[in-house]
DNA sequence: AGTATTTCGGCAAACGTTTGCAACAACTCA
DNA sequence: TGAGTTGTTGCAAACGTTTGCCGAAATACT
């Protein structure tokens, strides 16, 4: 059996509400007294019970992370840095992982909603709707934008754009956007800000997709892009944009000097790759670790949104447009 | 307020202990009446408080997944399956990041005996003595061989094997095994095998490090390897690979042309690079889901032990051996 | 010195479940 | 028909904390 509060309680001499308080609020308790409860404490190995205190306090001190995908590359990085801002603050993290699924992506908040005092929905697949009727546990949502509920977003319409200028300064003047899942916000920004931009310099941008964000995603795309005509491709992400330089390898197209390729996130593949891949990096570490702050700061005066930059890292999968495009 | 049983119990005209065993114990209960609570239930949204529910039972249908640095590319699919697993089987689980600390690691362990049923350390940094005394809850432990702790392992050493016969064919007989942390039974598998097959073939095998097990470490090999004269190197893994690979070319040395590379793990990156990688796969999948069942099969008789098949896969990094060695 | 205030610690009632026990009804079997 | 069995439900005591309330002791103020 575990050692409980009583058996603390009656190791230093004091009732259990004494121990309850040395714990909980020390500065309720005289130094003297705390100091023998602590030594009992330590002399015991005593823990409180999260179980039952959080029975009547109401609060778990845990806190849940919902993502499409554990393994994507894309989301180590945002689940390593929000675990670690929450445990910083006392609280342990259940991470979980939808495959994609919206519907156990829903499951799953109501499932966790009562054993966590708060949850960051990741890049949900869920509808606005079925997001803003979950109300029975704090939501932060990232990289999404839903009515009342706080977001951190990053900018990747503004990425996109440079991203475009980037080519603009190459010479392309046609350009494929390789969109991602339908569902997807990113993938939604990044088109806007690139048809956008391509509007303002006069480019050509078409939309091939959507696909699936994943490396065969990519590869499964070559065939239209290959035949598009375009000099260039943003791609929805690393994995899309890697999935494609390969399946372009097939169809004798080099990159860069047949066509350019830009990815996004920055993933670790992206550095090895041959050749390595210009990508817009985006935040996710930072993304985590300020989901779990607004998650744990207690006046969430509504709906807070925190927007992050995004930065365009040029490497060897862009070069000039090709005089003549090779069909 | 949240609805409690009481007020389901209300609803259905029943006693709140029947309520209690049509959702826990329904046999217990006659199919009308668990009817007529399951109706109310779903009409008032009920969901049983695990709070409550542990501090009776003491049971948290919890588990705790403690792993060296989520970051790593090499523990998302093990977190990804063992999280699948576990919800599978009705847990959630909390998932830590030691950054590579054992006083991190033990700290971790106490604080989440309480709120746990059981605890999966993965590739533990901690010494075996430690591990040991940590009785609090049940542990599983990957790639790790500790007394009286059921694990399961990876056949390293047969892996370091077939690498060794691998590059025997391709007639090198002048091997490194690039080490990673002292601490890391891995590396200490991985040596022991190349060792004993290096020994047995008239190979020569030296080993340098012990290294960082990243990139940079593999980097930082760099200058020992080129001046070693060997003509194939077995790295710690492929992070490690992927930097010496990196810091050769520093060097003016080709893979595999002047030098073969062999990686462990076959993380995503090892395919993506230039050249592709030649790699034992390790089932980091299989780990994640057979310690999660190892930690819930009721009878843990004792010590149970499960050692996984490890698989090479030759790509581009490795070579026939250069007749002159460059110097 | 006497009163007002503060500090400290005990008491006991919660929190929302599970579960052993007992009561009762309805069967079964001879 | 009567004793045993089985199935269904209610009752109430836990589980290990936190916290509002109250009294006692200590301190401050006049």
């Amino acid at each position: 059996m575990a050692v409980t509060i009583r058996d603390v309680a009656r190791a230093a001499g004091v009732h259990i509400s004494t121990v309850s308080r040395a714990f909980s609020n020390p500065h309720l308790v005289s130094p003297a007294t705390r100091e023998r409860v602590m030594a009992a404490a330590a002399e015991l190995g005593y823990r409180p019970n999260p179980a039952a205190r959080s029975l009547i306090t109401g609060r778990t001190h845990n806190l849940g992370l919902i993502v499409a995908d554990i393994a994507n590359p894309y989301f180590p990085s945002l689940i390593k840095a929000a675990e670690r801002q929450a445990r910083q603050r006392g609280y342990y993290v259940f991470v979980t992982d939808t495959d994609e699924d919206p519907a156990v992506e829903a499951e799953l908040v109501n499932a966790l909603a009562n054993q966590v005092d708060g949850i960051v929905l990741c890049a949900p697949r869920m509808t606005n709707r079925e997001i803003e009727e979950k109300t029975d546990a704090p939501l932060v949502v990232i990289n999404r934008k839903v009515n009342g509920v706080p977001a951190v977003l990053m900018d990747l319409a503004g990425g996109a754009r440079a991203a475009l200028e980037h080519l603009a300064g190459l010479g392309h003047r046609d350009i494929v956007f390789l969109s991602g899942p339908p569902s997807s916000w990113t993938s939604r920004e990044v088109r806007r800000g690139a048809t956008a931009s391509a509007a303002a310099s006069g480019a050509r941008l078409s939309v091939i997709g959507p696909g699936q964000p994943t490396e065969q995603g990519g590869e499964a795309a070559a065939d239209q892009v290959a035949s598009s005509g375009a000099t260039a491709v943003l791609a929805h992400n690393d994995l899309m944009a890697l999935g494609l330089v390969n399946g372009l390898a097939r169809h004798g197209m080099r990159v860069p000097d047949d066509i350019s390729v830009i990815g996004i996130d920055n993933i670790s593949a992206s550095r090895f790759a041959t050749p390595k891949l210009t990508t817009l990096a985006t935040p996710a570490a930072a993304a985590g670790r300020a989901a779990v702050d607004m998650l744990l700061r207690e006046d969430s005066s509504s709906a807070a949104q925190l927007i992050l930059g995004t930065t365009l890292i040029p490497r060897e999968s862009t070069g000039p447009a090709p005089r003549h495009r090779i069909a």
